[in-house]
DNA sequence: ATGATGATTGGGG
DNA sequence: CCCCAATCATCAT
């Protein structure tokens, strides 16, 4: 498969949030000029560049977990929250603790 | 070109 | 909790 064009806006935009933060598709859409969050979890689920380019630093705006590898639950999943983790990123209930590690990538 | 489908979001009952 | 519209890249028809 090709990358299209919109991934790799999306996929430059992502590998800028530092490690130990996250930002939402919202924030992350507004980075690449899309008023579609959806649009960029769209492309970040077929992220071949995973986890150099950290698709796993996306959020949801209300700050719960959101997707990963088209799951909500399960396995794939928890790999997401796993490597949250390893960053020192926690979660409580599947909400982010910590609201001040939310990075704005339009900065 | 047309319709359906998402790693979403914000609003409503 | 559930349902719905808006949004838009992508893919199937």
């Amino acid at each position: 498969m090709r990358i299209s064009d919109f991934q790799a806006r999306v996929y430059r935009a992502a590998s800028r949030i530092p490690r130990g933060r996250v930002t939402t598709y919202k924030l992350l859409a507004a980075a690449v000029g899309c008023r579609s969050p959806r649009a960029v979890g769209q492309a970040l689920r077929h992220n071949p560049f995973a986890p150099e380019v950290p698709c796993h630093r996306i959020i949801r705006a209300d700050l719960t977990v959101g997707g990963f590898v088209g799951e909500e639950q399960g396995p794939l999943w928890q790999r997401k929250v796993d490597l949250l983790r390893r960053e020192d990123v926690l979660f409580r209930r599947g909400v982010l603790i910590d609201a001040a590690r939310l990075y704005n990538p339009a900065l």
